[in-house]
DNA sequence: CATATAAATGTAAACGTTTACATTTATTTA
DNA sequence: TAAATAAATGTAAACGTTTACATTTATATG
C-alpha cells in the first residue's frame, strides 16, 4: 500500500499542510508536532513523491546534460564531476546524448521545453545558430560547454583550446627546433578543432615559420583519423618532422600507423596530442599532450547553472570563463622522459 | 508565456480532453479535429508537461541507473548502451552513482521509493543483504547487473566471470605450460572478484596444479593494486611465471611495475587481464584478456527492465541470464602477436 | 422517420504535493 | 481580564495532465 502525505497526516492527527511544512523546514510548525510528524514519517518510511512536488513547486531539482556522444573517458570524467557536484546539492542528473542520428536540436528542445529539468548543461562543439536561438527563446537556463563564439546572453565555460595548442606547438618549435610541423585536426566546423588550429597557426607565425597548407589535414577526432592521416602527411612533398594531432585519440591512431610503416617515435617523427586522456600515459613513448581540466569543467558548469537557476534567470551577469590547460611532457615530442 | 493544454484546447475550440486524446493517439477523436489540433500544437510549439503527465499516469518513462562508480570506459560503455536502448523506446535515463561516501542503500531507496523512476538498473558487485530486502519489498522493478547470488524473485543479468577466468587461466596452462600462476584479485566480497577467483582455482584444479596461497593476493581493481601487487608476488618463495590480474586496470599497474623492476613481458613474466578495456590493446605488448560484452549487458538490462515494467511487475518469469565472454589473445601471455 | 447504436466530445475527478489565505490557539500588552 | 498580537494549524486552490463517466452528435437499423 503506497503511503502518501494524507496517511502521515491522519496518523499524526494533523492536516497535510502541517506535514508538508514539517518536512520542508518551515518555521511555522511547533517543535512538538514537528517531532511527532517526523517520527511517523520515519515509521511509515514515507518519501514525498518528487513528481507531485515538482508539479507543485514548478521545479524538478534535476539538471539535464546533453552530450555529443557517450564514449571514452573524457565524457565519463565530465559526467562524473557533474554527478558529484549535483549530488552535493541534492540535485539529480538526466543524461542525454544526441545519438548521432538525431540531432542536438531535437534533444534540447525536448529537454528544455518539457519541464523535465530545471536547466541544462549543453556540450556542443558544433553548435548551430538555430540552437542558439532556441536557447535564447527558452526560459530554461542553459550553460554552454566548449562551444564556439560568444553568445552574449548565455553562460558559457570552455577550455583554452587556443592557448593549449599554441603552447604545445611552440614547445615543438622552441625546445626541439622543429620547423616542419604537420597537424591532423578535427572536423571543420568543430569549435575545438578551429581554435586548436588557430593556436597552431599562431605559434608558427610568432616563430616566423611559414604556413604550409599541405601539412594541414582534417580528421574526425577518432583513432582512424590518425591511422589514415599519418601516411597522408608523410607522403607530402615536405615531410613533417613532427605531427600535432589535435586530440589524443588521433595520436593513438598515429602511433599505430607509425609502427606499421616503421617510423620510430620520436626519432623519425615527433608526436604531440591534446586532452591528456588516461590512455596517453600508457603509450610508448608517453604522449606529450595538453591536459584539460575536465573535472573543473563539470563542477563549474553545475555551479554556474545552479546559480542561474536559483536567481531565476535573473540579471546576474553572464558567466564566460575559459579554463587554463597545461602542457604535459612525455617522450613523444623528443624530450627525454 | 507558458502554453499549456488549455491554450491549445481553446484555440482549437475543443476541450482539453480531446486535445489530450489527439496527442495520445486515441482512436476516439475525429480525423478532422485531430488534424486541426495537431496543427495548432505545432503552431504554438506546445510540448505536454511530462511532470504533470507522470503524475497523472503514475509513470515517468524514466529508468534509473545506479552504478558503483562513474569512472573509466567500462561504465561509459555501459551507460552508452543503456542510453541508446532507452532512447529507442523514448525513455529517459537518470544516472546515479553511490558516491563512495554514501552507500548504495541510500541511493536506491531514494530512487525507488520516490516515483522519480519507473524502474532501476542496479549494478552492484557487492550487494548487501539489506539491499536485497529493500528491492523485494519495493514495488519498483529492478534488474540486477553483475551481482552475486541467485535472488529468486529479481531479474538478473551478468557476465560469465567464472568461465572467463577459467578460460584465460587454462590458456596460460595449456598453451604456455605455465604452472606457477599468480593472481591479483579484486577486493574480498566483490562478486566479480569471487567468481573470477573460482574460475582461476577451477582451471588449476582441472589441470592438477596445486593451489599456492602465497600466489593469491587481493587488490582493489585499480592501477595501484597492480603496481603494489606485482613486487609482492615476485618476492614470494615461489616466483610466478605468469600473473592473472582479474581486471585490466590492475594489469596496467603490473605493466608499470614490471617496467620499473626491469621485467620483460612476456619473457620474464606473462600477464593476463580481464575486461578488454579499450586501453588494453595499446599496451605493449597487447594485453591478453577477456572480452566482456558490456553493450549487450546494457541493452539487455534495459530490455528486460522495460518488459517487467510493462507487464506491471506481473508474473512473467524471472530473467536470469549469464552473458558469455571471449578470450582475446595479445602478446602478454607469450603468444606471438 | 423514430429508434438503437456507435462515434466524438465534454465534464470533472483523479494524481500527490505546496502554499496563499482563513481560522484557531497561545501569548503579550494595557 | 479583554483586546491585540503572534504562532500554529487547517482549508482549499493551485500545478498540468489523463481518463472514467456523462453527454452530445452522427450513423445504422427496422
Amino acid at each position: 500500500m503506497k503511503i502518501d502525505i494524507h496517511k502521515v497526516a491522519s496518523k499524526a492527527g494533523v492536516s497535510i499542510a502541517t506535514v508538508s511544512r514539517a518536512l520542508n523546514g518551515s518555521t511555522l510548525v511547533k517543535q512538538n508536532t514537528k517531532e511527532k510528524i517526523l517520527k511517523i514519517v520515519e515509521e511509515l518510511n514515507y518519501i514525498p513523491n518528487p513528481i507531485a512536488r515538482s508539479l507543485s513547486k514548478q521545479s524538478t531539482e534535476t539538471i539535464g546534460v546533453v552530450l555529443p556522444d557517450l564514449v571514452g573517458e573524457f565524457f565519463m570524467d565530465f559526467i562524473h564531476s557533474i554527478d558529484e557536484e549535483a549530488y552535493k546539492c541534492n540535485w539529480h542528473v538526466l543524461i542525454s546524448s544526441s545519438h548521432s542520428q538525431r540531432n542536438i536540436i531535437e534533444t534540447i528542445m525536448e529537454l528544455m521545453g518539457s519541464g523535465r529539468v530545471d536547466g541544462v548543461i549543453l556540450m556542443a562543439p558544433q553548435i548551430q545558430n538555430e540552437v542558439y536561438e532556441i536557447i535564447q527563446k527558452s526560459k530554461t537556463p542553459v550553460i554552454l560547454v566548449n562551444t564556439c563564439g560568444d553568445f552574449n546572453k548565455i553562460d558559457q565555460i570552455k577550455i583554452d583550446n587556443f592557448k593549449g595548442a599554441f603552447d604545445i606547438v611552440e614547445h615543438l618549435i622552441i625546445e626541439h627546433n622543429y620547423k616542419k610541423i604537420g597537424i591532423i585536426n578535427g572536423p571543420k566546423g568543430n569549435c575545438d578543432a578551429e581554435e586548436r588550429l588557430s593556436g597552431y597557426l599562431s605559434a608558427l607565425r610568432k616563430n616566423k615559420i611559414p604556413k604550409d597548407p599541405s601539412l594541414i589535414i582534417n580528421g574526425n577526432f577518432d583513432v582512424e583519423s590518425g591511422v589514415l592521416g599519418f601516411p597522408t602527411l608523410m607522403n607530402q612533398p615536405v615531410k613533417p618532422e613532427a605531427i600535432f594531432t589535435t586530440n589524443d585519440m588521433m595520436a593513438v591512431g598515429v602511433y599505430e600507423a607509425a609502427k606499421e610503416f616503421g617510423y620510430k617515435i620520436p626519432d623519425d617523427i615527433a608526436i604531440a596530442g591534446f586532452d591528456d586522456i588516461y590512455l596517453s600515459q600508457f603509450l610508448t613513448p608517453r604522449l606529450t599532450t595538453i591536459h584539460v581540466p575536465i573535472s573543473d569543467l563539470g563542477r563549474k558548469a553545475v555551479k554556474y547553472l545552479l546559480d542561474r537557476i536559483n536567481k531565476k534567470g535573473g540579471n546576474g551577469k553572464v558567466h564566460y570563463e575559459i579554463l587554463p590547460t597545461t602542457l604535459v611532457i612525455g617522450g613523444s615530442c623528443g624530450c627525454k622522459y
